[in-house]
RNA sequence: GGCUGAGUGGCAGAGUGGUUAUGCAGCGGUUUGCAAAACCGUGUACCUCGGUUCAAUUCCGGGCUCAGCCUCCA
C-alpha cells in the first residue's frame, strides 16, 4: 500500500490513483534562461524516482514536466546577451536535457511549453473573466481575483487576512486587491507577445501552469510536484486558477521536495551560492550527484558539500566493488524477501535512505559469498542490480564505473598507461623484487590509481 | 510579526513508546610479501525543561537554536 505526504492534508495518505492502475503526474520543470544547478537536479532526480516506482509497482504513469520559456527573466537574460528569446532558451533546453540525461534521468512523456500552449492559456483566461474571477486592469493587464476564490491559502496554510496584513506584498495601483496576481500582462514595446482578447502580451508565470497541466492531464489529475518553493505562490495561485475556471477539482496529492543547502542556506539563484550540475560533474560522476541525492529522504533538506559528494561516491564505490566480479541474471527472480522490504520501504512515502541501506545489505551478503557463480550469490547480484534499476542507480559496467575518469583532469593516466605500470609490476613481484613493486604502486597512488592483487592477477580502480 | 518544518553517536542520515538502521571515519582481528578490497568484532546517539506512562529520543506543553515561506526562485 502506498502512503505518501500530501502537502495539502500535511500528512501521510495512502494513494488511490482517479483511475485504477493509472497515475497522472505534472511537475513544474525549469526556467530556462540559466544551467541547472543541484537543486534543480534534486526535482530531476526526486521525480525521477517516484515515476520510476510507481511504475515498478504496476502504475501505468504519465508524466508531465513543462518548460517555462517565456518571463521576465528570460526576456532579461536575452537583452543582456544580445541574443533573440528562442535561441537562449534553446540553449538552456538543451544544456538541461544533457544534465538530465547525465543524471540517469528518464525523460518525462511529455515537456509542454509555455509558448506552445497560448490557446489553452488564453482559453483559460478567458473563462476566469466570463466567471467573475478575473478582471482587466486599467493597464490592460488581466488579474486573477483572490477574494473570489474561498479556499485561497488551502495548500500553503495561509489565510487571506494575514497576507493582506503582511508588510511586504507589495502595493500595485492596477490591482484591486494586492493579493490578486497577473494572468496576462501586456506588452511593452520591443517585447515579445501573442495576441490575446486584451491585447498583445504575454502570460503570466502562474496560469501557464494551470493550461498545460489541464490540458495534458485533464482537469483533475492525481500528482501535483515541485520545489517547495513553488507551494507559495506558485502552487497555491495554480490551484485558484484551475478550480475557478474549470469547475472541477484539481491535483489530488501535492508533492514538494525540500532544498538543497550551502552552508545552512537554500541553494538559490538569487543568493548565488548555487552550482551548477555540469560545474559538479566536473569532479564526479553523475551517479554520485544522483545517489548523494537519493540517500536523504526527499522532504529533508539536502546539504551540498564536497564531504558529502565524497560520501556518496564511497559509498557507491563499494556496491559497485561488490558487483565487480558477480553475475547477474535475467533468468533469475529478484530475492523475494527483500523485494517485499524494499517495496515497502518505498511505498512508505519513498523512503530511499532506507531502501539505500538494503542495497549495502545486499552488496555484504554477496561479498560474503566466496562462489561468485553460486546461485546464491547470483541471487544477490541479481537482486541488486534490481533495486539499483528502480532508484536508477548501479546500471553501469562495475568496472567502467571504478576505473571512470572524472574529466577535469588531463593528467589523469589513460588504461594502457595504467595497465603498462601493472605489467612492470608484476614482472617486479614475480621476481620477488616487493622495493620496486610497491614503488610503481606507490607511484600510481600518487596518480590516484589503486591497485588491488587478486588470485586472478591485479585490478585498479581510480580513487 | 504570521505560518511551515527541523534539532539523532566524530560526520552524513533513517527510524521507533520498551529489541541492530545504514554509510563514512576510528579501533581490534582474519586475509595479504606488504598493501588494497573484503569479511568478523567493536560505539551508555537521540537540544532543553516539565507532563502523560510501568516505560519516551519517540506522545503532549513551554523554552532555546536552525532552516524555509510570507517578494522572483526547484
Amino acid at each position: 500500500m502506498l502512503k505518501i505526504y500530501n502537502s495539502l492534508s500535511r500528512q501521510k495518505e495512502t494513494f488511490k490513483p482517479i483511475e485504477p492502475g493509472k497515475v497522472s503526474m505534472y511537475v513544474c520543470g525549469m526556467t530556462v534562461y540559466d544551467l541547472c544547478h543541484v537543486g534543480h537536479a534534486r526535482v530531476m532526480v526526486v521525480f525521477d524516482m517516484i515515476a520510476r516506482h510507481l511504475r515498478n509497482i504496476g502504475f501505468d504513469v504519465t508524466y508531465v514536466r513543462n518548460i517555462t520559456d517565456i518571463d521576465d527573466k528570460i526576456i532579461n537574460r536575452a537583452n543582456e546577451n544580445n541574443e533573440s528569446i528562442t535561441e537562449l532558451t534553446e540553449r538552456f533546453i538543451t544544456a538541461m536535457n544533457e544534465d538530465s540525461n547525465a543524471l540517469g534521468v528518464v525523460p518525462p512523456d511529455s515537456e509542454p511549453k509555455a509558448t506552445e500552449h497560448m490557446d489553452q492559456i488564453i482559453d483559460m483566461i478567458s473563462a476566469l473573466i466570463k466567471k467573475k474571477h478575473a478582471y482587466v486592469g486599467s493597464n490592460n493587464d488581466v488579474y486573477f481575483d483572490v477574494s473570489s476564490f474561498e479556499n485561497y491559502g488551502n495548500l500553503s496554510g495561509k489565510n487571506t487576512e494575514e497576507l493582506r496584513a503582511g508588510e511586504r506584498v507589495e502595493v500595485q495601483n492596477e490591482k484591486d486587491d494586492p493579493l490578486d496576481f497577473v494572468l496576462w500582462k501586456s506588452a511593452k514595446p520591443e517585447e515579445p507577445s501573442w495576441p490575446s482578447p486584451w491585447g498583445e502580451g504575454r502570460p503570466g508565470w502562474h496560469i501557464e501552469c494551470s493550461a498545460m497541466s489541464t490540458h495534458c492531464l485533464g482537469n483533475h489529475f492525481d500528482i501535483h510536484g515541485g520545489g517547495q518553493d513553488l507551494q507559495f505562490p506558485h502552487h497555491e495561485n495554480e490551484i485558484a486558477q484551475s478550480v475557478c475556471s474549470t469547475g472541477a477539482e484539481f491535483a489530488n496529492v501535492w508533492i514538494h521536495n525540500g532544498f538543497v543547502r550551502v552552508d545552512e542556506e537554500k541553494m538559490s539563484k538569487s543568493l548565488g551560492n548555487f552550482f551548477t550540475v555540469r560545474e559538479v560533474l566536473k569532479d564526479y560522476q553523475p551517479e554520485v550527484i544522483r545517489f548523494f541525492i537519493l540517500s536523504s529522504h526527499y522532504r529533508s533538506p539536502l546539504n551540498y558539500s564536497i564531504d558529502n559528494l565524497e560520501e556518496a561516491k564511497s559509498a557507491l564505490t563499494g556496491l559497485y566493488t561488490a558487483l565487480r566480479d558477480a553475475h547477474v541474471s535475467n533468468d533469475i527472480e529478484p530475492k523475494k524477501d527483500y523485494v517485499d522490504q524494499f517495496n515497502s520501504f518505498m511505498n512508505d512515502d519513498f523512503n530511499t535512505p532506507k531502501t539505500i541501506s538494503v542495497l549495502h545489505e545486499l552488496a555484504k551478503e554477496l561479498n560474503r559469498c566466496s562462489d561468485k557463480s553460486s546461485k546464491e550469490a547470483i541471487e544477490y547480484a541479481t537482486t541488486l542490480k534490481y533495486f539499483g534499476s528502480v532508484l536508477g542507480l548501479l546500471q553501469d559496467e562495475p568496472q567502467a564505473f571504478l576505473q571512470a575518469k572524472t574529466g577535469s583532469d588531463d593528467n589523469e593516466l589513460d588504461e594502457v598507461a595504467v595497465q603498462k605500470f601493472i605489467d612492470e609490476r608484476s614482472e617486479a613481484k614475480a621476481a620477488k623484487d616487493y622495493a620496486k613493486a610497491d614503488e610503481i604502486r606507490d607511484h600510481l597512488v600518487s596518480l590516484g590509481i589503486s591497485l588491488e592483487d587478486t588470485p586472478q592477477g591485479t585490478i585498479w580502480r581510480r580513487n
